[in-house]
RNA sequence: GUGCCCCUAGCUCAAUCGGUUAGAGCGCCGGUCUGUGGAACCGGAGGUUACGGGUUCAAUCCCCGUGGGGCACCCCA
């Protein structure tokens, strides 16, 4: 931070980290709407909210995501503890699941939307503060578990209108068996995955030239991507996979638990083009156990837009008894960006729904009365709250009409309320639609109900109604 | 974390070969305009050219460092 000179006084220049990030009222009324819909599914399918503090203890965070462990944030606070910003959300509900065991009625279904910070270098669609949205459970060892957060990523996607997905399946038993069909052992294997991982994106021979730059035999390498490369339909994929890998128990178990996930996938009617089995799709934390979950997009170029996982040993390394556990995470900026991409939820522009004009009075010498003006828009403006709307009031009483107008038009507020010592007469309020410019007069007492109806007329019933059919 | 590119007014961009007082459009503020906006006209504010240092008679321009942004890699939500 550099200090500047402005005007004789000394000022720091306004400036954020790297990869942090303000957000203005624009912004947060998409965000909003966006954490509103994902709420909403989660509460849907009876997750329940959890917070817990963006700071722990260095230790709680420490030795649980392998490599990426360098992107923690740590530090050492006022009194010389060693603490750290929380990493992702699972960690923390380990944590808690592993210190309020007695309070948890188990099977523990949480959501929990907060930020968590990572240290790497920002991009589109990444940031070293962003918001995470996890559905957790704790507790179940069952599919049922797998398969309910996988229904509730879904159905969130397809509510945010997601143009088309698909959430990539595998099991981590079913990863580790590759590195031990390939022969390569347990050490090697990290780069085994990341290379198998990219399939996707470099294709088998990318893939392939990789691993040899790794120093993987040629032929190991075509057997792993031999396996990688099953196809045809989920049932003979893991059929043949059941078939190869006869002597490795380990690998039997994984794919018991797939045939189980994708019949309860069915089960619960879950659109069969919004999931796969993936052989190629590795996650690279290191506490993932069972069946792994991931939804990339191409369009935009930001990755993945969700992923997670089974984690039946994290809560154990808190508690020292394993409770099993499974979860999805969905990245609320990558969302967005998809969003964007393909606009697929215009947000209003403003939170009011109308602002109620101040109309300065004269009395007939030509002076000043400002106040029954000003009374008449406040007792209007608590009217209109009373009744549910978001309205406000300029404030400002020696402004015009002409200024109010712009307010509402830069602001974005969609209607204008007048209400003058002519419509005082009346009985009525003027509404102005700034879209249009259209007027219309409402009696008082039936304004807010024409207000709805005009901003139905505008908008349709979602703006107005919040509660969302799907 | 590695490599490459970028940074001039709130925004988008100009400024000859390194040359003297850094401009424009939009936006913003005020006025024309006391009850009708997003139009027009007039006026105004706003810049240590991201910041710091170096080279030079002279730096927005060349060099180095820092900060911030972008892309690719790594990895990841």
């Amino acid at each position: 931070m550099t200090e500047t000179d402005k005007g004789g006084r000394k000022a720091l220049r306004p400036q954020l980290l790297s990869g942090f990030r303000d957000f203005l009222p624009q912004q947060m009324l998409l965000r909003q709407q966006v954490l509103g819909r994902l709420r909403e599914v989660f509460e849907r399918h009876g997750y329940e909210p959890l917070d817990t503090p963006a700071l722990e203890y260095a230790a709680t965070l420490t030795g649980k995501y392998g490599e990426d462990e360098k992107l923690l944030y740590r530090f050492q606070d006022h009194g010389g503890r060693e603490v750290g910003l929380r990493y992702d959300l699972t960690v923390p509900l380990a944590r808690v699941a592993a210190l309020h065991a007695n309070d948890l009625v188990l099977p523990f279904k949480r959501y929990h939307i907060a930020p968590v910070w990572r240290g790497d270098r920002p991009q589109r669609g990444r940031f070293r503060e962003f918001y995470q949205c996890d559905v957790d459970t704790v507790g179940s060892p069952s599919m049922l578990a797998d398969a309910e957060a996988i229904a509730t990523v879904a159905e969130a996607l397809q509510l945010l209108g997601f143009p088309e997905f698909t959430i990539q399946i595998n099991h981590r038993r079913i990863v580790s068996g590759l590195a031990r069909l390939a022969g390569v052992p347990e050490e090697g294997a990290g780069t085994i995955y990341r290379a198998v991982d990219k399939i996707e994106k470099i294709g088998p021979a990318g893939v392939r030239d990789e691993l040899i730059a790794r120093g993987i035999g040629a032929d190991v390498a075509d057997r792993v991507l031999d396996l990688v490369q099953l196809r045809g339909g989920t049932a003979e994929m893991l059929a043949e996979l059941r078939e190869r890998a006869a002597n490795l128990p380990e690998v039997l178990g994984g794919i018991e638990d797939l045939e189980r996930l994708f019949g309860l996938l069915a089960a619960l009617g879950v659109p069969r083009e919004h999931y796969a089995l993936q052989l190629s799709m590795v996650r690279g934390l290191d506490y993932y156990t069972g069946p792994i979950f991931e939804v990339a997009v191409e369009r935009p170029k930001v990755g993945s837009v969700a992923a997670g996982g089974r984690y039946d040993g994290l809560i154990g390394s808190f508690s020292g008894r394993d409770v099993p556990a499974t979860g999805f995470s969905l990245g609320l900026e990558r969302i967005l960006e998809v969003i964007k991409e393909f606009d697929l939820l215009p947000a209003p522009r403003s939170v009011a729904q109308v602002l109620v004009a101040v109309v300065r009075e004269r009395d007939a010498d030509g002076a000043a009365a400002p106040d029954e003006g000003t009374a008449a828009a406040l007792a209007l403006v608590t009217e209109l709250r009373e009744a549910g709307l978001r309205a406000e009031v300029y404030l400002n009483e020696r402004r015009g009409l002409r200024d109010q107008f712009t307010y509402a038009n830069r602001k974005g507020v969609p209607l204008v309320a007048i209400l003058g010592e002519d419509e005082r007469a009346r009985g009525v309020v003027k509404l102005k639609d700034m879209a249009t410019g259209e007027e219309r007069e409402a009696p008082r007492a039936a304004l807010a109900r024409v207000i709805e109806q005009f901003l139905e007329e505008l908008y349709g019933a979602e703006a107005t109604t919040k509660r969302l059919q799907q």
